[in-house]
RNA sequence: GGGGAAUUAGCUCAGUUGGUUAGAGCAUCAGCAUGACACGCUGGGGGUCACUGGUUCGAAUCCAGUAUUUCCCACCA
């Protein structure tokens, strides 16, 4: 074996492993039928994105759920693809033109176009590269970009299906328009802020009663101008006589009609509402109701145009609100003005206020809402954690039309070419298709593209081909599909999650107008959706570029080594909770990983024999004389067989946090802390047997550990000759519980075992608390124990040279007296130490708080006794741990009585 | 306004259907070069389980209410 260090250094085996992996086609899409499929397709991410922690705790969690797969004998794949991220690439090429002195609106569609592609070619795909040195082993050579040629496919046929099953319609409506980015937007895509604004009272006089007026309060006085009405509410008995008269707008004077509407709340401000039929989604409603004029005063870019009136063109909405203010008030028309705190939409990628604007866009009325609710409500995706499908299921009781198209370039043109010189309003000079019309010379494309989630949305499908049935057998979809987990962010449930679910009970098989439960669950993209917490800084705060509280994983990655980094995220990932991202928990995943290492290091200590060469748990079992195993052996393997029971529930659940735990217990405290050292004795005379325990576990612990930290795991497994010729463990089968009993069966394993190894935890701690307390120098010390019958008695002799060496003691021996010496009690029976100068006060009152302590105890067992509806409600079992509590208590104080009254 | 989640040691969190004296890791304190590991080992201290009621023989756990924190949805008057 070759010489291995004091510590583990990760780059020194990263980068050959990742290689190797790769290499050998480890993690390369293959059909297994005799194995179960396992699948994850990796939530793309967008193209202009750069590794963040959210990518790493994420991609993390695929991974160990993938190489987990993997080892429990399933032919599992992971896809990993590219979003081309519409609005978020377009912005960033903009901007680098405008750098370079090109007008991005001027070029042209087609030489925007190529300056796009350009960017993506030179910038993109980044996260790929780096969640490859990462370690993720999903398969490169096949990755999904979505705007593909294959995957537009997908996109488009989607588009034109819809259209033609009645959910897609072109119509004029109040849509969010972001003024900075110049497209429209979905509600989803907007961010609603807490703003501190101003609650304006404008003052509009009654034309048909001179001298008289109205207050209205408003917080958009620069849309004064698009007034088309007043409205009150038809039950309010303040205003019901002004109904059918008109009042004048004070900006760019004109008589308006004063209408009642439902829609008019009482009581806010003085209950009284200014109708802007273009420039918000209440009044637009209303305007219809009451066959309003519209009057849209605004530009695509935010600022007013001529029917605003000609003090006003040409200047931005937010400059307007200051000069109508001023005008108002010198006009006396502003007889109030209030602080006031409200909620104003951003737009998620120009991050300006949106502007609620009349346009012509594109909406889809999402299809088979009731069977992507049954999707969920129904069991047959489970969410984990559960409480994210009330999320889910509350949007979709609640859901609206989906504004699909963008004013941008970017993306997905839309599949719609409008005869030219022709009404685009009236369908019938419409060619709705994947393939363009024949005569293409006589039409004209749709300018915009799709939302780029209305391609994501594609994703489960796009994925395999869909609806290329040659493609979807070459990418097996039959053998993948449905997925088997998504993990994603709770954050995208809508813009995402719900939207595949939809997309899949619509595109997959036949149309058919509603679905029963047993097609639901055939369509269904995925079983499981596993929604990670959010990783937030230690002050609580999301991570975010804007913050620079985001640290760079890749100099985390230097720091702690890739295993040490993915450990350590994923201890600080409690299921179902956002995390806080503790740099120290970094620390202890390096730790871990070094800890490993050295318990390596120490199963292969000054071994005589040859190492193995390919060695099945079967052989190694084998090497075992079944007479030679001794208590701790026995404890070992049993508690070995226990914690897998743990880990495989855990891991089943996704409980990925709890499982690593789990892992990390087991490891460190009862194999390290305990089995090694109590091995040590034994391992002096070159012990086949505990050679081969020691190789049990640790050839199962790298089993396991393996999905966490691949790195040093597979290092550690080919150091170990587990496998000949330095093969990858990549695709190898980790024993089962079930396994492991089996093998074990001949070792008759004796389960009580663990229970007396507790017991002689606890006398090992106590031993060492009394010499802590009371060691006098640095020489090895002498104990005295009284056990307090045979069996404890025997136990302690058997262990006599395993207790010297643990505690560091020159002598053990054995006493039926009551010595003058510093005691303590044990389960095994009171210690003596050996001292030369005993400091009997300090003992007596050690002793007096001990006996007023289980003295404390002992009433309250015999309070609880001699409650008659204790004893005849509570079960057996309780009643019995009560007296049995109550007997060991009070013997434990008689003995410390006699010892006491002995000093 | 509607809904979700959280509240347990200084910090981050476990605590399974109510049941013996509430756990872990980190931090802290003390000790230790013990045949892998100081990125380590050993031991100690530290909690009125947010609060108030209720149900129960028995409540961190179940119920009701209160408080605080937090997230999501709705909302440019």
């Amino acid at each position: 074996m070759e010489d291995l260090g004091k510590v583990f250094i990760s780059e020194r085996v990263e980068q050959k492993w990742t290689s190797k992996w790769h290499d050998e086609c480890c993690f390369d899409k293959t059909v297994d039928n005799s194995k179960e499929s396992f699948c994850i397709l990796m939530p793309p991410p967008n193209v202009t994105g750069v590794l963040h922690m959210g990518h790493l705790l994420n991609n993390t969690l695929q991974d160990v759920f993938v190489r987990r797969a993997r080892h429990c004998n399933k032919c599992a794949t992971w896809i990993p693809g590219m979003d081309h991220a519409g609005i978020s690439l377009q912005v960033k090429v903009e901007k680098e033109l405008i750098q370079s002195g090109i007008n991005p609106k001027k070029i042209g569609r087609e030489m925007f176009l190529d300056y796009a592609r350009a960017w993506r070619d030179k910038h993109g795909g980044m996260i790929l590269s780096q969640l490859k040195s990462l370690g993720v082993s999903c398969d490169f050579k096949n990755q999904i970009y979505t705007l593909n040629e294959n995957y537009s496919l997908a996109v488009l046929t989607a588009f034109v299906e819809l259209y033609k099953r009645g959910y897609i319609y072109r119509g004029k409506r109040i849509v969010n328009w972001c003024p900075k980015t110049l497209t429209a937007l979905s509600d989803e895509e907007v961010i609603m802020k807490p703003q501190k604004s101003k609650l304006y009272c404008v003052r509009y006089d009654i034309v048909e009663r001179p001298g008289q007026f109205i207050d209205i309060s408003t917080t958009r006085p620069e849309t004064i101008m698009g007034d088309a009405a007043i409205a009150v509410n038809p039950d309010d008995e303040r205003y019901k006589g002004l109904v059918g008269l008109h009042c004048k707008r004070p900006l760019n004077i004109a008589d308006i009609p004063i209408i009642a509407d439902q829609a008019v709340d009482k009581n806010f401000g003085t209950g009284i509402l200014k109708i802007t039929p273009a420039h918000g989604a209440v009044d637009f409603a209303v305007a219809q109701r009451h066959s309003l004029p519209i009057i849209d005063i605004l530009n695509p870019d935010g600022t007013l145009n001529a029917l605003a009136g000609d003090e006003f063109v040409g200047l931005d909405r937010f400059v307007v609100r200051e000069k109508a203010v001023e005008k108002l008030q010198m006009m006396g028309a502003l007889p109030k003005v209030e602080e006031y705190e409200n909620n104003v939409g951003f737009s998620e990628r120009g991050d300006v206020p949106i502007e609620p604007r009349l346009s012509e866009q594109w909406f889809l009325k999402y299809p088979k809402i009731h069977e992507a609710r049954c999707a969920v409500s129904k069991g047959f995706i489970k969410f984990y954690p559960k409480r994210w499908e009330k999320t889910y299921l509350h949007w979709l009781d609640n859901i609206q039309d989906w504004c699909i198209s963008r004013q941008l370039w970017w993306g997905h043109r839309i599949p719609v070419w409008y005869k030219k010189n022709s009404d685009r309003s009236n369908s019938d000079n419409w060619h709705v298709s994947v393939d363009r019309p024949s005569n293409i010379a006589d039409w004209e494309q749709d300018e915009d593209v799709l939302d780029t989630w209305a391609s994501s949305w594609m994703w489960p499908l796009g994925v395999f081909g869909w609806p290329n049935q040659e493609k979807m057998s070459q990418e097996c979809f039959q053998y993948f599909y449905p997925t088997s987990v998504l993990v994603t962010g709770p954050d995208i449930i809508f813009f995402w999650v719900a939207r595949m679910i939809i997309a899949s009970m619509e595109f997959l098989g036949p149309d058919k107008k509603s679905l029963s439960d047993e097609e639901i669950k055939e369509r269904i993209p995925f079983k499981s959706v596993y929604f990670t917490g959010i990783i937030r800084d230690k002050f609580g705060r999301k991570m975010s570029k804007s913050l620079g509280n985001s640290p760079e994983p890749l100099d985390l990655v230097a720091k702690y080594g890739t295993d040490g980094l993915r450990f350590g995220i994923l201890l600080s990932a409690p299921s179902g909770q956002d995390l806080i991202f503790n740099e120290e928990n970094l620390k202890l995943g390096r730790n871990f990983c070094n800890k490993l290492w050295n318990a390596f290091r120490f199963s292969r200590i000054n071994r005589s024999y040859k190492p193995y060469s390919q060695v099945p748990l079967a052989d190694i079992v084998a090497k075992i004389e079944v007479a030679d195993l001794d208590i701790d052996d026995h404890a070992i393997l049993s508690n070995l067989i226990k914690f897998c029971i743990t880990f495989e529930g855990q891991m089943k659940n996704f409980e990925v946090n709890a499982a690593i735990n789990s892992i990390s217990s087991f490891f460190w405290n009862e194999y390290c802390n305990w089995y090694v050292e109590a091995s040590k004795v034994r391992l002096r005379g070159e012990n086949k047997t505990v050679f081969a325990v020691h190789d049990i576990i640790m050839r199962q612990l790298l089993l396991l550990l393996n999905p966490f930290i691949p790195f040093i795991t597979d290092e550690l497994w080919n150091v170990g000759e587990y496998e000949h010729n330095q093969r990858s463990m990549q695709n190898l089968y980790c024993e089962t519980a079930k396994d492991l009993q089996l093998a074990f069966h001949a070792l008759n394993l004796d389960e009580t075992s663990i229970a007396t190894v507790l017991q002689l935890k606890e006398f090992l701690n106590l031993s060492r608390r009394l010499i802590s307390q009371c060691r006098e120098s640095k020489e090895r010390m002498a104990l005295y124990i009284c056990p307090p019958n045979e069996v404890a008695m025997n136990i302690l002799k058997d262990y006599t040279l395993k207790l010297q060496q643990l505690v560091g003691l020159e002598k053990i021996d054995f006493t039926d007296k009551i010595l003058q010496f510093p005691s303590i009690q044990t389960p095994l029976g009171i210690v003596y130490l050996h001292v030369t100068q005993i400091n009997t006060p300090e003992e007596k009152k050690k002793l007096t708080l001990e006996i007023n302590k289980l003295s404390k105890l002992i009433k309250l067992s015999e309070v609880q006794l001699s409650n008659k509806e204790f004893l005849s409600r509570a079960p057996a079992h309780i009643i019995e741990g009560s007296k049995k509590m109550l007997r060991e208590n009070t013997f434990k104080r008689e003995e410390l009585c006699k010892i006491l009254s002995m000093m």
